[in-house]
DNA sequence: CAGAATCCGACCCGATACTG
DNA sequence: CAGTATCGGGTCGGATTCTG
């Protein structure tokens, strides 16, 4: 044991996102990224295919699909599986990681679906203190 | 009453964030924004001074902290206390609202955290297989 | 301390065209 | 169908300066 002049302390916290460097706020930022987080909300529907999911995630382009899917996937969260054949077909679905962290995404945006009354309320409310400006 | 001619019909899922004119978007991206996300996390655990919560989330500017701030604030998820002294003093805590918001991401955050380990490992696999592209 | 205002570069992202 | 390549505008966001 060596009684170690002062443990520096990395933390036990290896992976704690609230430091800069940490990794996993890249993680983090794909999953709750602009597109990311509406990519694995329809996965967990079920398996879909490229124009399936882009038909879905209304108002995403096809090279911001393909860039979070690769981003997805390379995280670990999402498995592609490419049939060669004519036409290609492709199919996208939920690692059983991606799975764990879907769900966790999907309380969160029901929540805050569920809230909106009350979030449209306090708007207006905001807007009208201070919105004059 | 009044039979209106044709209920546009705005769906019964007011609030889809599927659907690209929703407004839970916006919100949503607030709370998973870059900084939202963390700016709730921080205050998750108790109230918290401009300059404090600046500390705690490492890496956000002013700029972006006050821009955060004011959004969650007109959201309804934080609620701003500003003391009229010399020198001023603003607390920052969650609403109710926002406990509740804040547990979900929470949940999603730690559950990130935990997963980075796996993740580190799919990339490292990822970009062996397709990473000398 | 708690911000507002300004400047300015980086990159995000959509539209379009092209490939297999 | 399932993407990639390229271009360009718009926004994000950091550094700096200023205020009360």
């Amino acid at each position: 044991m060596s009684g170690s002049i002062q443990e520096p302390v990395v933390e036990d916290c290896a992976f704690d996102v609230f430091a800069r460097a940490c990794p996993s706020r890249g993680t983090l930022e794909h999953v709750t990224g602009r597109w990311g987080g509406l990519a694995l909300g329809a996965l967990y529907e079920g398996s879909l295919r490229f124009n399936e999911l882009r038909r879905r995630v209304d108002g995403v382009s096809e090279k911001m699909l393909s860039q979070t899917l690769q981003a997805l996937e390379r995280d670990g969260l999402v498995h592609r599986e490419a049939q060669p054949v004519n036409p290609p077909r492709v199919d996208y679905e939920l690692t059983d990681l991606g799975r764990k962290v879907a769900e966790r995404l999907l309380a969160l945006i029901h929540c805050v679906e569920g809230a909106m009354d009350e979030v449209l309320t306090a708007r207006a409310r905001y807007d009208e203190t201070r919105g004059a400006r």
